[in-house]
RNA sequence: GGCGGCAUAGCCAAGUGGUAAGGCAGGGGCCUGCAAAGCCUUUACCCCCAGUUCGAAUCUGGGUGCCGCCUCCA
């Protein structure tokens, strides 16, 4: 089986060949910091970074940058409002990004090129287009002709004409200095007391689109192979992008345009100029009625994520939240199998320093799960699909926990029991998805001894059948989280919660 | 108006020609003094109509509904 993915530029599903073999080079386009992110932001660096761990666990070198739009309107009308700095905003922001990224389990970028950083790179850029005849200045301003470039349109699917009939009712007054309606700039004219940078245009500071291409060729180079973001960047930001790059270039600028779909609420897309969001933190730190008073695990914020395919929409609901916070709980119990039970199940590496790190498990290769796995996200990173091998084996690892604990053995293999766990572990990992067991419970509270002692009075108490102080007993220990099982036979089991 | 996408159980979601994966939620049973925990078990003819085919959720045509982009946006 071979990776195929859906290439926005082709609308099909391609083979997945690099230019280089073995390596990827993936640039995604980032977030402007100029505010938190919302869930539709944790969705797409969630999806980005679960393709490049897929990439890597098929054997790639991945080379992932993803940029930081520093300069922008709207971080200069965000300055205004607050009085802050613009420069204080960003940074703000961009620190409010890496934290929420590392609680969603996000790896870090290769690099993470920021505009105001890269001018100039950009400046370049923009005389190599007007030296070509691709943008013209006027006043200030110099402009993309989107006539010049003859494959406008071709990412979005669109012809010029469409466009300007499309836009005709919407087109600015006060855009003569265009020479057709969908030129955009490259460069504005510095506006009395904004930010600016010199360039031969005089003071100005760059469009929006035109960091990208000037940043991708500087971090990766002229032709990447994959080039990714939100669907809502297909028209105009990534349309624009291939016009500057591919205009001075004699490659393409990516082999592969990927798009993710929208986080909606009622089938909305959620965004902030609708004002229909949820701040990534806000979501996590906040306890949640459906949860019963939990807050929301940003594993299973992950999960709630992966479970769709990553090109359609997800609805954002509550029912959503405790179905992914529940499913997460399942996964999260099939992770810890190896730390609860290896022990008893004398698993010799049981306490080695890395015991559970993904990293240096070596499990069976091909096995039935690992093949699952492969062929479902083989086909477009259909994440939903290697979820349900996951979910089998968690399920399955969970059952004989389970028996473990409430008859003490199993008549499954400690090593069949093992592979399963490290595949889970493995697998998981590649999702992004992983647990660490609370190493603080065990120490807390009652201790064994007063457990035991506990629990023979109860026995006393049930077997002179007095029932309500056996109840009593009971409900103390679960109040303090512990959990009494009476077995078949008589006896009593118990643990922690 | 132009372009694109989606429609599968109570909810979420795979499946692109051979009679429906998985998760969540729910039902039933076993066990129990009662519970809890656990174990076992169970829940869909795939938006509508017509067509192609031995056979379609899956292909074709026509409907209906919803969403996105065309303006800043992950």
């Amino acid at each position: 089986m071979s990776l195929k993915l859906y290439n926005t530029l082709t609308r099909t599903k391609e083979p997945f060949a690099t230019l280089v073999p073995g390596q990827v080079r993936m640039y995604c386009c980032g977030v402007t910091v100029y505010d938190y992110c919302h869930l539709g932001h944790a969705r797409s660096y969630i999806v980005w970074d679960m393709v490049r761990r897929y990439l890597q666990w098929r054997g790639y070198e991945v080379q992932y940058v993803q940029n930081y739009t520093d300069i922008d309107d709207k971080i200069l009308n965000r300055a205004a409002q607050t009085g802050q700095d613009w420069q204080e905003i960003t940074q703000i922001f961009i620190r409010a990004y890496a934290e929420d990224m590392a609680r969603l389990n996000i790896l870090t970028a290769d690099a993470y090129p920021q505009a105001t950083a890269a001018m100039p790179d950009i400046i370049a850029l923009i005389q190599r287009l007007e030296e070509q005849g691709f943008a013209y200045a006027a006043q200030g301003d110099v402009y993309y002709a989107v006539e010049r470039f003859p494959g406008y349109g071709k990412l979005s699917g669109r012809s010029l004409d469409q466009m300007e009939a499309g836009a005709s009712g919407r087109l600015e007054p006060g855009e003569q200095k265009k020479h057709h309606p969908l030129d955009f700039a490259l460069w504005k004219a510095a506006k009395p007391g904004e930010p600016s940078w010199e360039s031969p245009w005089g003071l100005g500071r760059p469009g929006w689109h035109i960091e990208c291409s000037a940043m991708v060729h500087a971090d990766l180079g002229a032709e990447i192979d994959i080039h990714a973001g939100g669907s809502d960047l297909v028209f105009p930001h990534h349309e624009n992008e291939i016009a500057q790059s591919e205009a001075v270039l004699t490659s393409r600028l990516a082999r592969y345009w990927m798009h993710n779909g929208f986080v909606t609420v009622g089938d909305e897309k959620m965004s902030k100029s609708l004002g229909n969001f949820t701040t990534i933190r806000q979501l996590l730190d906040t306890p949640l009625p459906v949860l019963g008073g939990e807050v929301f695990d940003p594993m299973a914020l992950r999960l709630f994520v992966l479970q769709a395919q990553y090109r359609k929409p997800i609805d954002f609901t509550e029912d959503a939240i405790a179905a992914a916070q529940h499913s997460w709980q399942t996964l999260k119990e099939g992770l810890l199998f190896g730390y609860e039970y290896g022990g008893s199940l004398q698993w010799p590496d049981r306490n080695d320093p890395d015991f559970g790190n993904p990293a240096n498990m070596r499990i069976p290769n091909p096995s039935e799960a690992v093949q699952r796995f492969e062929a479902a996200m083989d086909d477009d990173f259909n994440s939903p699909g290697g979820l349900v091998v996951l979910f089998e084996l968690a399920k399955e690892l969970r059952k004989e926990g389970n028996v473990l604990t409430h008859q003490g053995a199993t008549p499954t293999a400690s090593d069949t029991l093992k592979s399963q766990w490290q595949t889970l572990v493995c697998l998981s990992q590649v999702l992004g998805l992983a647990a660490q067991p609370d190493t603080a419970k065990s120490s807390e509270g009652l201790s064994d001894q007063a457990i035991e002692a506990l629990i023979e009075q109860r026995q006393a108490a049930r077997q002179a059948k007095d029932y309500g102080e056996s109840d009593r007993i009971r409900d103390q220990l679960k109040a303090q989280g512990i959990t009494l099982i009476d077995q078949a036979g008589g006896g009593i089991r118990w643990h922690r919660d």
